[in-house]
RNA sequence: GCACCCGUAGUCUAACGGAUAGAACGUAGGCCUCCGACGCCUUUGAUGCAGGUUCGAUUCCUGUCGGGUGCACCA
């Protein structure tokens, strides 16, 4: 099935055409000024130049042409030259239940589905995760669900910092206290105990130390590389000690994403492309791409229609190492290999902007990718305190992401409590999935390149465009679905009827625009499409909901045409917090 | 110094070049013998400044002021 807009603008250009005018200035959009209409069309504006005539009177000989029309029950033309449109209930009713027929309410599935992989997260093992990393995770989350939604084959890497002088220095302060540990036995060949020599939060707490010391001690400093170096080149204690680490990190960060509702298909990290660079550097070199610069190799990214000036993309430091950049080029070689991606969206800081347009000029100009290859870095803005300045804890430190979560769910729980008819148990399960909205909600809403501030009290509240409201909207909707059900009414086979009141309408209008919206999130990978468009739909849902009475309808096919307008209703928001990463609770 | 991004009501935020710039919070008021009032309705109030392109500019261009960020061996 095609979108709402298109059938509407069909129906337009039919009749621009039929009037002597080019077809394609019957183009429908959304009215502006929904006190007018419905829908409009400017055509006969844009084309008045062209014919050399008055854009009104384009706008009547095309009124003319859709006097019986089965779109619109009623087109006027009005000053200078606007196309005014409603719709008729008859067309509009059948289209929503064409959309209840439809598994993804009539979104158009690609003819031929891309591949994608989508980057984000970032964390480094060994490392706690903190406010930093949120919304690298709730956006490409998000992102990631609406690429698979809109038909593709996605893929969502981790892409961990697993590699370097942090695990040098661990394995490093490890040493120092447990220096009778079996991995630092060089002469030892024998299995490695399965169990890790240390827990998760001592490994937290093993990092910040090595890494203070490293930079008041230069000796210590040059312990830890020369660890790194070992790990690096692969001394079997260091590495069965480097998979500990990784195992010990991986499980708390699995623990804590999924607590996010975050997942990753690839967990891949820096350490899975080490031993690609070589190749890659080598060629980089053969192909004469590559070359020294102050001590360092480099490729050369600038281009004649520059405006402004970029640096060179660095592949290897000058002491020979690899740096950032040098892995994320190899990813990428990876990438191409084993998934032959269409597309690779990174979601990181946009500070990095310079950055990735750095990699992505070096690994086109090196041909590490073919030319149709899309690489596309989403930079996002800064969450910010109160005070806007970047959030920090009342002490002035980075707050740890399971204290930010910690501190949403408590403020939620205080609020939820309230509800007289819920346990203890209900109501601590209610709040976190609650609460993960409120997260989620407040900062998708947002443009994902601007700043936000994050603000517990807007986000928690039930009123607004907030996520509570939403899901109190879908609670309400599934309270009133079970008590019709209670009533012994029927779901089967119910059909949308035409709609009665405005109201209604305005309901049925907003539902239809969910396939165009959903369409320009993908495109334009911008979850706060998702949110605007279900605020909309969740207060033409509440305003519906007002105006009519359902479970006390006594004329039962018009109540079930109700109930099938309800449970479509349902369904899009599902679906759509789905996409944003959130569910709704049963009760609230 | 050079470059990039952003300036919209008191606060927060939206708008393929289209009509009277749309919401939210806040403010001021109204609506429960009725499906969840954690709701609904009404009220107030904004495009930093100056030019230009256009029939029409928050949007495009130039300048200017203000804020943020970035400019190779950190990630």
């Amino acid at each position: 099935m095609d979108k709402f807009l298109n059938l509407i603008s069909e129906e337009m250009k039919k009749a621009f055409e039929a009037a002597g005018y080019q077809a394609d200035l019957g183009k429908v959009t959304i009215s502006n000024r929904p006190d007018l209409c419905e829908y409009q069309c400017n055509g006969a504006m844009a084309g008045a130049k062209q014919y050399h005539k008055a854009p009104i009177m384009i706008a009547n000989e095309v009124v003319e042409k859709l006097q019986d029309s089965a779109v619109f029950a009623d087109v006027s033309a009005v000053m200078p030259g606007f196309l005014n449109l409603n719709i008729k209930e008859a067309f509009l009713q059948s289209y929503l239940n064409e959309m209840c027929q439809d598994e993804k309410f009539g979104l158009a599935m690609p003819e031929k589905p891309q591949k994608i992989i989508v980057d984000y997260g970032g964390p480094n093992v060994a490392k706690p995760l903190h406010v930093g990393h949120l919304r690298s995770a709730i956006i490409g989350e998000s992102i990631k669900r609406i690429c698979r939604y809109a038909g593709h084959e996605v893929l969502g890497d981790i892409h961990l910092g697993d590699w370097g002088l942090q695990m040098g220095l661990i394995v490093t302060e490890l040493k120092k206290r447990q220096p009778e540990l079996l991995y630092f036995d060089a002469t030892y060949d024998g299995e490695y105990p399965n169990e890790a020599p240390f827990t998760i939060s001592e490994l937290e707490e093993i990092y910040p130390t090595a890494s203070a010391k490293s930079k008041e001690d230069p000796a210590y400093k040059a312990e830890a590389m020369e660890a790194t170096g070992k790990l690096q080149s692969g001394v079997r204690g260091y590495r069965a000690l480097w998979q500990h680490i990784m195992s010990v990190s991986v499980a708390d960060l699995k623990k804590n994403y999924s607590a996010l509702n975050v997942d990753f298909d690839l967990w891949k990290g820096e350490s899975d492309v080490h031993d690609l660079i070589p190749a890659m550097v080598e060629k980089m070199k053969k192909d004469g791409f590559a070359h020294e610069s102050e001590g360092a190799l480099v490729v050369d990214v600038k281009e004649e229609t520059d405006t402004k000036e970029i640096p060179p993309c660095m592949i290897l430091k000058s002491d020979g190492a690899a740096l950032y950049n040098t892995t994320d080029l190899a990813t990428i070689v990876d990438r191409m290999e084993n998934y032959r991606p269409d597309s690779m969206i990174y979601l990181a800081d946009k500070r990095q902007d310079l950055y990735f347009e750095q990699v992505f000029r070096c690994a086109r100009k090196t041909g590490l990718v073919k030319p149709e290859t899309k690489l596309l870095h989403i930079g996002f803005g800064t969450m910010n305190g109160k005070d806007g300045k970047p959030f920090k804890t009342r002490e002035g430190g980075v707050m740890r992401l399971e204290n930010l979560i910690r501190g949403i769910n408590e403020e939620m729980h205080r609020k939820i409590a309230d509800n007289k008819s819920m346990g203890e148990e209900e109501a601590k399960e209610t709040s976190e999935v609650v609460a993960l909205s409120a997260l989620k909600y407040g900062d998708l809403s947002n443009q994902a390149s601007k700043d936000y501030i994050f603000d517990i009290d807007r986000f928690t509240s039930f009123e607004g465009d907030t996520g509570p409201y939403i899901l109190y909207t879908i609670v309400r909707i599934k309270s009133i679905l079970n008590k019709y059900k209670e009533q012994g009414g029927k779901i089967d086979g119910i059909q949308i009827r035409e709609a009665v009141n405005a109201a209604e309408k305005d309901l049925m209008l907003q539902i239809t625009g969910f396939n165009a919206m959903l369409e320009a999130a993908f495109e334009e990978a911008a979850p706060h499409r998702i949110c605007a468009y279900i605020y909309d739909l969740a207060n033409a849902f509440n305003h519906f909901y007002h105006e009519t009475k359902i479970l006390t309808e006594e004329e039962k096919e018009k109540q079930a045409g109700w109930i099938a307008l309800l449970m479509l209703t349902k369904r899009i928001l599902e679906t759509c917090i789905d996409l944003l990463g959130f569910s709704a609770p049963e009760r609230m």
